[in-house]
DNA sequence: TATCCAGAGTGAACGGTGTTCACTAAATGA
DNA sequence: TCATTTAGTGAACACCGTTCACTCTGGATA
C-alpha cells in the first residue's frame, strides 16, 4: 500500500510552513518574542511578508506554535523523570528540579507561553476540548497524580488535598523557572548577596519545596 | 520663611508631569505595557505626542517611573506586616501571604516590573548604587532578616543559609504572583480541577512555603 | 520698558511594526 | 485545452517610538 496520501503540493507546503517555523524558532530562541517579526522570518527565508499569511493567520498564531511544541517537551521530560523507577521523594523531587531546568533552557518560550496562558485560557473554555487535553492540563495531571502518590505512600500529610497541592508545589517551581528566565544569572547575580550556584540552588528549592508537603513538619497552630 | 523656593514654572511643569504619569498609570493598570503608547497618553492629556519627550527621555524611562512606585508600595505594605507585634510564624505567613496580594493589586504592574528587571540588574552593577538600597534590594533584604530571625528563635531549620532561604521563598511567592497576574482567577480557573478559592489558596500556599523551612520536617535522607 | 533667551509645545517626518488586498503566475483537475 | 484553485507578491493602511526644525511665550536682564 500507498506509504502516505500525500500529494507533492502537499509535501511542498509543509516544507515551507517548516522552513517559517524553524526561522521563527531561531529568532525566537534568541531574542524572544521583541526581536521576531514577520518581516524578519519573511527575509530569513526569502520571501514576501505577505506570503506567511498563507501559512498562519496571525503572528500570534505562528508564535501559538513554537510555545506549544515547547511546551510538549517540556511535559515529555517531566512525564520521563516521573515514570523512573526510583523512590518517590527522589523522584518527586528530580521532577521538580527537571521541570526548572527545562523551562529555562529556553526562557524566552517559556516566559511567553504563561504570557499568553490568558487567551488560551479563555479560548480553550469556549471551545469543548477540556483542559486535560492540552499540554499544559498533562503536565499539571502529571503533578496532581504524584501529590496522589504522595500522599497515599504516607510520604505526604494525609490531609493536603492533591490537587491544591499540586497547584502550590506548581506555583513555587513556576517562580524559580520565571525568576531564572527573566534573570538568567539567578540567584548568582551581580546585584544579590551571594550563595549557593544556580544548579544547587534549583535543588535545594526543589527539596524545600517537597519538603514542604512532607509528613511531621510544623504548621499552622 | 518661604514655604518652598519652588517656582511658578517649576510648579507647571510637575503638574504636566503628574499629568503624564497618572494618565499612563491609569492605562498601564487596565490595559498593560501592550495598551500604553506615547500616543495614548498624548490624547489623554491633550498634548502632542512630541511633548512628552519633553518630561521623559523615551517610553521606557517613563514605565520605570510606575514600576518604581508601584514597587515602592509593595515593599510598605510588607516591610509593616514584618514589623507587626504578632508570633513569628504568624507573622511569616502573612508576609508572605501579604506579598502576593499587594502584587497581584496591579498585574500589570508587577509583571511589567519583573520583565525589565535583567537591564535593571546590568545597569545598577555597572553603577555604584548598591542592591541594597534599590527597592527590589530592601524587599529582599526584609525577606533576608526574616529568615536570620526564625534560624536564631529556632523556629526554623538551623542548617538553613538565611540568604538562599530567602531566595527559594521569595521565588516561591513570586511564582505565584506571576501564576495570578498571567491567569487571573487562578486557582480556580475554568479549564482546571476546582480546590480553595483565591483568598484561602493564597493562605494555604503561604502557610507551605513557611512550613518547608520549619525544624522538624523530613528532607533529604 | 524693551530686549533677549530658555524652554514648552507642535507638526511632520523616519523607520519600524502587523495585516490586508488586488493582483500575477503557476500548478492542478476536468 | 480550459477552468479553477492557490502560492506568492508589492503596495498600501494604520499603528508604533522617536527626532527635529520650528513657533511662541514667560521671565530675567539691560
Amino acid at each position: 500500500m500507498q506509504e502516505s496520501e500525500i500529494t507533492p503540493a502537499e509535501r511542498r507546503r509543509l516544507r515551507v510552513r517548516g522552513a517559517i517555523l524553524d526561522a521563527a524558532e531561531r529568532v525566537f530562541a534568541e531574542e524572544g518574542e521583541a526581536g521576531l517579526s514577520i518581516r524578519r522570518i519573511a527575509d530569513e527565508i526569502d520571501y514576501s511578508p505577505a506570503a506567511i499569511y498563507k501559512y498562519f493567520n496571525s503572528k500570534d498564531d505562528l508564535v501559538e506554535v513554537l510555545k506549544e511544541s515547547f511546551f510538549g517537551r517540556l511535559l515529555a521530560i517531566v512525564h520521563e523523570i516521573a515514570d523512573r523507577n526510583e523512590p518517590f521523594l527522589n523522584r518527586a523531587r528530580r521532577c521538580t528540579a527537571g521541570y526548572v531546568r527545562v523551562a529555562i533552557e529556553k526562557p524566552h518560550h517559556y516566559v511567553a507561553a504563561f504570557s499568553g496562558i490568558a487567551s488560551e485560557d479563555a479560548a480553550s473554555a469556549h471551545h469543548d476540548e477540556g483542559f486535560e487535553q492540552t499540554n499544559k492540563g498533562q503536565a499539571f495531571g502529571v503533578l496532581t497524580d504524584m501529590m496522589i502518590e504522595g500522599i497515599e505512600g504516607g510520604h505526604f500529610r494525609a490531609d493536603l488535598d492533591p490537587v491544591d497541592a499540586a497547584k502550590s508545589v506548581w506555583a513555587s517551581i513556576h517562580g524559580l523557572a520565571m525568576m531564572i528566565a527573566h534573570l538568567p544569572g539567578f540567584p548568582a547575580t551581580a546585584s544579590m548577596p551571594a550563595g549557593l550556584d544556580q544548579g544547587a540552588f534549583i535543588d535545594f528549592h526543589a527539596d524545600l519545596v517537597v519538603r514542604s508537603l512532607e509528613a511531621g513538619a510544623g504548621g499552622t497552630t
